[in-house]
DNA sequence: GCTGTAGGTCTACACCGTAGGTATACGCTC
DNA sequence: GAGCGTATACCTACGGTGTAGACCTACAGC
């Protein structure tokens, strides 16, 4: 009757999964056991701590992103790299906040990292800059793609506006009239794109 | 005895100092109430919520940042923006990734938003690209000030690669090798202002 | 002096991660 | 086949979390 045997890769997929539904907060031990129909405890089997099913999470998560791996253009690998964190944010909504809290890591983000490196090298940067071009991009657009993910700061910078007085803060009062909706990834792509093509001219 | 009578700015000045000594989780009501000698429940008296404290804490973060809040040129408010996140992520390390979890908002952050719309509006973008900008803008600098602030992503690209195969990742291995540090923060500054300059230009 | 109310306390609940001890079921060697 | 080590699942329990509801108590206004 237990129709599968527990497994690291099964509870894994259960978290992913219930991250997904629920948000990061919903895939408590407790709730992932619950799911698979066993006792909270079996988890530990295989699973150390609920940091290393997080730390799984985000191998899932990277495992199902599309990042290039391969030899590419440093701008290409930059609007490859946006895209495809874009994606996951879009995919895997609920659980994207996990790339914030716990390291993200393993062979499968490093290889990432290696290319996004030789890209910039290849393009002229030295070692120290490569590094602070392909952490930059890492970090800027991570915290871009959290509004696309995460509902409480999806109206970052609408909230309340309303409710505030409209003489102190017409322009503001004037965006929420006119606009609906901004793409920020699109906006960080070209910045991204045009400044490290600057920062690569001077070098 | 009661030295002083409980207050709402009297919990969460307490709750950010808490949050700065042994990070967000650090400050949880319990431990709150027991800084101010005072039993749990009596925190709701002032604080609905433990996220309307979280809020709080958003607000005395930005209350204690020096953010740009008069008419200035694009590019100084944009580096006086990512200057005054990067130093709330150095004063309050702990605190910091409160702003992640919590929307941003308040009069506090609407006025800085508001004059770099201005900025940019007048600097020739239309109000959506505005908008798109000053998003932008936010949204990358919290995500690179995370690494500054949060321990966990401190070594965001370094962590582990001691341990993976060197003929596999050599640049990323160079990399641990030569650079001990980047600043991160510098480069999205640049990368931002040379970004948005080219696409001011483009408008 | 009575009463309404604000602001404190106490108890209790449901949830969380996880440590320690126990039972069962498998694959191995004799 | 008998014995046994190991892996995996279970149970109980602890200390932590946020919070709801009943209670008490001191003070202000009539």
């Amino acid at each position: 009757m237990t129709s599968a045997p527990l497994s690291r890769e099964r509870i894994l997929q259960c978290a992913l999964q219930l991250a997904d539904r629920d948000g990061l907060d919903g895939a408590s031990l407790r709730k992932v056991a619950g799911e698979l129909g066993v006792h909270v405890t079996s988890l530990y089997n295989h699973v150390p701590t609920k940091e290393a099913l997080l730390d799984g999470v985000v191998e899932e998560l990277l495992a199902s992103a599309d990042l290039p791996r391969v030899e590419v253009p440093w701008d290409a690998w930059v609007r490859g790299f946006v895209a495809g964190v874009a994606q996951m944010a879009r995919e895997h909504g609920g659980a994207f906040e996990v790339l914030l809290r716990r390291p993200v890591q393993g062979p499968r983000a490093t290889a990432t990292f290696e290319v996004g490196l030789e890209a910039f090298r290849r393009a002229g940067l030295d070692v120290a800059g490569s590094y602070g071009a392909v952490k930059t991009v890492a970090l800027a657009v991570l915290g871009c793609c959290l509004e696309q993910a995460n509902a409480a700061s999806a109206d970052l910078l609408q909230t309340d506006v309303r409710g505030l007085p409209t003489t102190e803060f017409p322009v503001m009062h004037e965006v929420t009239a006119v606009v609906d909706v901004v793409d920020v990834v699109a906006v960080l792509t070209d910045v991204l794109v045009a400044g490290l093509a600057a920062r690569i001219a001077r070098s």
